[in-house]
DNA sequence: TGCGCCGGCGCC
DNA sequence: AAAGGGCGCCGGCGCA
């Protein structure tokens, strides 16, 4: 076996361009002194044949961008750089050591503060710093200077490299030396980490950052008109608000926010003991809590209008330039592959569901949206680790037979028999559909841990069910107030709420057994605030240090994103690199955690159809692999539309043919 | 002016 | 005894 590193130095990336031109490339073995320059030729030849070697493997910081670089600089690499992936030839240091720090306990922390590691670009382990941990030495250099050769790599593109500035010829190399170094010296610490630093999961997150890169690299259009509208709508409230809370001193002169100002009329809106924030390093005691909550129950009229004033300040400051940018050149998401569920993160995960900034987002001509989502995913990976751990799972058993888990757990709740409340709940009677609700928090929220106190105030919070007025306890709801923590912050709640709260998790503990005895392992493997290790099934990753909650919440988590990982390969595969596919020559554009979306190419509407299909035929069949006990509860369809909105529905004629969704039509005024 | 910290909030 | 988790981004503030 022979173990290369290899990086590319390319033109900048610029907006829309994730994958520039390749100016020339640097490998390394770990031979010293083996490190070597490649023109482009010779980082062509090089990398042709290494690819395709069944006996080499690649070593690189970010590879999935180097082979972004090469598949755009000859598209018949495309092939062997899947085939590579998918053999576990292809190596990251940055994947590595996220996949090791997680066995540690130490995902994304700085061990000397323990601080979080800032991003670097949306990179959490870039290059430097893993150099600096497993090397020792400093290769930090000056972002600002823009005279560095890291950034002008295409001045250099077809001048000879004979004729480079000697430090523009050493930088590559520099980089393919400490980049394999790096390797070497992460075989050593996995081989005495637990679970061998977990990098028998490489070559897995290895394909899912590829195929999350090649997604980037693709991105999103808007459309100009919808953009337009937006930016009228967002600017126009944004200006109102402004006018309206600037009398109060709340907005300064200049637009913005004078939060001490803000702080001391909730102050003074509390008489003096406003909520507090959770205590922090700088603020042992907490600061005035501003949050929506605060401000609405503080029974100041202005207060609770600037807490009820709409999210127009967030869309305007994060999507807004953003989309209008996707109007000229693609939109290009950033993924983090690993993060310590081993989910995936990304800067584009949360695009609002309401305000229209998703609506924007259009498919390119000649292709559809296509998105599909797993139903209740958590719930049944939730499941699944309950009958891996414990042997059994109500839950399961319920799942399986296809029964409303949220319904039945409201039946617990009033002591009525799963039939008559699912009538009830069809019949949209509110007290049925109101504990329905009710039992879809606690089934969501109760497996990861959450306490009474928290789902009073997450009811309450979310304006959905008064507890005590469903107990018919009305008399002493809200008399006296108590302090609960909810994500580790102090809130204000009914006492007479949190006692009601406490009865629902003893009959939530009831219809979902298997839930009482995990509760009770996290609690031994934590007594007295310990902390302990647990293993994400599915991909057998360590995630090491998890206090009570994470033990309860990383497995099911976890296991979801392995089998969604899994699918998001498999459907790119077929995209990218398999010719026979309806899927072939469509492309990937976002991961949301159970959710894939695609552009689907649409020549005709039997085809569409087909790759809908066969892109959720995969899914249900990756998930169905990693949650095998389950598989008869797997629930994946197709929704097809030309721009993005949480509105998007299968559609289907008469014949069973999925169709493109369109908006209800609004009725005539 | 830049940077780190914090609070707040968007999503699943 | 107590406890949903996981993220990323933005603006404000205070300090250098």
């Amino acid at each position: 076996m022979t173990v290369w590193s290899f990086d590319t130095e390319t033109w900048l990336i610029q907006p829309g361009l994730l994958a520039p031109p390749l100016v020339c490339g640097s490998v390394a073995t770990r031979e010293p002194g083996s490190e070597r320059l490649l023109d482009k030729a010779q980082a062509r030849d090089f990398f042709r044949a290494a690819i395709a070697e069944c006996d080499t493997h690649l070593v690189g910081a970010n590879l999935a961008y180097d082979l972004g670089v090469m598949a755009a600089d000859d598209p018949r690499l495309v092939g062997p750089i899947f085939a590579a992936l998918d053999a576990g030839r292809l190596h990251c240091v940055q994947v590595r050591e996220a996949l090791i720090d997680i066995a540690r306990g130490m995902y994304g922390v700085d061990p000397s503060t323990g601080r979080k590691l800032d991003d670097d670009e949306g990179a959490r382990y870039p290059l430097a710093l893993l150099v600096q941990r497993h090397l020792g030495l400093d290769i930090t250099e000056d972002k600002k200077n823009p005279k560095a050769w890291r950034l002008r790599y295409g001045e250099l593109d077809c001048v000879p490299v004979e004729r480079w500035p000697s430090e523009a010829a050493e930088y590559p190399k520099r980089d393919a030396r400490n980049t394999l170094d790096v390797f070497y010296q992460q075989e050593a610490i996995a081989r005495e980490t637990p679970n061998g630093g977990n990098l028998h999961a490489e070559a897995d997150q290895m394909r899912a950052a590829f195929a999350l890169h090649l997604a980037s690299i693709w991105g999103m259009r808007t459309n100009g008109a919808a953009v337009a509208q937006l930016r009228q709508r967002v600017e126009r409230e944004w200006t109102e608000n402004r006018a309206k809370f600037q009398k109060a001193g709340i907005y300064r002169e200049d637009g913005t926010k004078d939060s001490k100002r803000l702080a001391a009329l909730v102050t003074a809106a509390y008489s003096g003991e406003p909520p507090i924030t959770a205590p922090s390093d700088k603020f042992p005691s907490g600061q005035v809590a501003t949050d929506r909550d605060t401000l609405l129950g503080s029974g100041d009229a202005l207060l609770e209008e600037l807490g009820k004033s709409g999210r127009v300040d967030k869309y305007k400051s994060t999507y807004l330039d953003v989309v209008e940018a996707g109007t000229t050149h693609p939109i290009n998401p950033r993924f983090n592959v690993l993060v310590s569920t081993t989910r995936v993160s990304s800067d584009y995960q949360q695009l609002p569901q309401k305000g229209g900034i998703r609506e924007v987002h259009e498919a390119r001509p000649s292709f559809v949206f296509c998105s599909v989502d797993y139903g209740g995913l958590e719930l049944r990976t939730m499941a699944q680790r309950a009958i891996w751990e414990l042997g059994f799972s109500k839950m399961a058993d319920a799942l399986n037979s296809g029964l409303d888990v949220h319904t039945l757990a409201a039946a617990e709740f009033l002591g009525a028999s799963y039939g008559e409340l699912l009538a009830k709940v069809k019949a949209k009677e509110p007290v049925a559909v109101a504990f329905r609700q009710l039992a879809k928090i606690l089934n969501f929220g109760k497996g990861g841990g959450m306490t009474g106190g928290s789902l009073v105030y997450n009811a309450r919070a979310k304006d959905r069910v008064s507890f005590c007025l469903l107990a018919k306890r009305a008399d002493v709801c809200g008399v006296e107030r108590v302090v609960v923590t909810v994500q580790r912050k102090p809130k204000m709640v009914c006492r007479a709420c949190v006692e009601v709260a406490k009865e629902l998790d003893t009959k939530w503990l009831n219809a979902w057994p298997e839930q009482r005895e995990l509760q009770h392992r996290a609690k031994s493997l934590t007594y007295g605030g310990g902390f302990s290790d647990v293993m994400i099934p599915g991909a057998n990753i360590l995630r090491g240090g998890c206090g009570y909650t994470q033990i309860l919440n990383t497995p099911f988590q976890g296991l979801g994103a392995v089998g969604c990982k899994r699918a998001m390969w498999r459907v790119s595969r077929e995209m990218y690199v398999d010719r026979s596919s309806p899927l072939y020559g469509s492309r990937l554009v976002l991961m949301v955690h159970d959710e894939l979306i695609s552009e689907l190419r649409a020549q005709d509407s039997q085809r569409l159809h087909d790759a809908a299909e066969r892109k959720a035929e995969i899914m249900r069949q990756a998930m169905r692999e990693v949650t095998p006990d389950l598989a008869p509860a797997i629930e994946a369809e197709p929704a097809l539309s030309r721009y993005l909105s949480k509105d998007v529905a299968t559609v289907r004629d008469s014949s069973g043919r999925l169709l493109v969704w369109e908006p209800a039509k609004k009725r005539a005024a």
